[in-house]
DNA sequence: GCTTGATTAATACGTCCGTTTTATACGACT
DNA sequence: AGTCGTATAAAACGGACGTATTAATCAAGC
């Protein structure tokens, strides 16, 4: 599967090695295959990023940030748009999910299956940096959320926001293969369908 | 963090190598350190399990199978008790939930946390292990769901049907880490309370 | 008591890993 | 033209990996 390169080879390492990663996770991927796919010498890895982890880091906070970047972003211009009260619940399950199932055009959307990826796989040195990433932006989607079940335990609402968060990385982490799941029922490049049905699910689950 | 370690050194491989694969998925933990911890020889695996695949695959299917036998078993429970009518959302949810969060007294619960793993990893030698033990399970519930939605398009409710399983997959992996994304409101060994939640979860989320 | 089959132990093999080192090519500037 | 910082290339390093081989141990059965 051939597939149209960037000119630069830090840029074509970075490309490559963010499909990989999502693929075959840290462990999983070797420098080797890396440079061999992306068709630059071994050491250009260690040349441009010092090593591997190196690497896998800065692919990592790339995604998240902007992906953080665009729901907090699309969060707040809900909130413009509300006033004082709480924000409907749609828009703040779309703001949370669209910057996952629609990522902004160039970008492609390969490189979001990463973040399920990592949530599961818990690198010891990639804590700290997942924590500063979704920490603020979680912390908001919270406070967002919370305004619509206020007399919930507090408790029983972080484990609902837990579900739901589980339930979009899930969606995916496994939307390539969902035709198979599903005999072809679900299409992997719907993402449209894939959003509606997040957001609907979520309000249903979420309502109080 | 020492352990009693069964008698025999089969069994102690497995116990060991479940809680490294399960903390560090399968291409992450090497043949020398599940050696090492277990207090065997180097080619003990070898012997005992011919490689380090079929050890993996051991242990998975005997998760897979004991969960997903516990689950049918409960529904069947369920359905017997319910007579012709659909079972109700709560039976079912808690069929399909509670072999994870309050694995058979004996089992403990770290291995547990293989599955949510392996369903992120996708090593190609284990997707037809997967299928087999999981697509009879998720058949059955999938119908069982399907009677409290018939009028939702099909790929519609297979949305559902898959958010709720990455909803409960998710929070059995980030069980253990729950106390502190929540300043220690949610409790790692609180799983009747996670029970509980996702139950009322998955009642909300996919009632009509 | 010796033999036999099953287990454990010790060690070696070949491969692949991340990284380092050394050498070569290239471009810009004086 | 010549120099210098940057990028690519080629090769090698030590170490860890999964696995194979061989030797030691040990518990029955005769």
């Amino acid at each position: 599967m051939p597939q149209d390169l960037p000119r630069d080879s830090a840029q074509r390492i970075l490309h490559v090695a963010e499909a990989l990663f999502a693929q075959h996770g840290y462990a999983g991927v070797s420098l080797r295959k890396i440079t061999a796919e992306a068709k630059v010498n071994l050491a250009a890895v260690n040349y441009h990023f010092y090593d591997k982890e190196s690497l896998y880091r800065e692919i990592l906070t790339g995604r998240l940030r902007e992906i953080n970047r665009q729901r907090l972003a699309l969060l707040a211009l809900a909130e413009a748009r509300t006033g004082d009260g709480p924000v409907p619940l749609v828009a703040i399950a779309d703001a949370l999910a669209r910057p996952l199932f629609l990522p902004a055009s160039g970008t492609g959307n390969a490189g979001t299956r990463l973040l399920g990826r990592i949530l599961s796989e818990r690198q010891a040195f990639i804590d700290e940096l997942i924590r500063v990433e979704f920490q603020p932006a979680m912390t908001r989607f919270g406070q967002a959320f919370r305004r619509h079940a206020p007399g919930l335990p507090p408790s029983d609402f972080l484990w609902r926001l837990s579900f739901v968060i589980g339930a979009l990385h899930h969606a995916v982490v496994t939307l390539p293969d969902m035709p198979a799941h599903t005999q072809g029922l679900c299409r992997a490049d719907d993402c449209a369908g894939a959003l509606r049905n997040f957001i609907d699910f979520t309000v249903k689950a979420l309502a109080t």
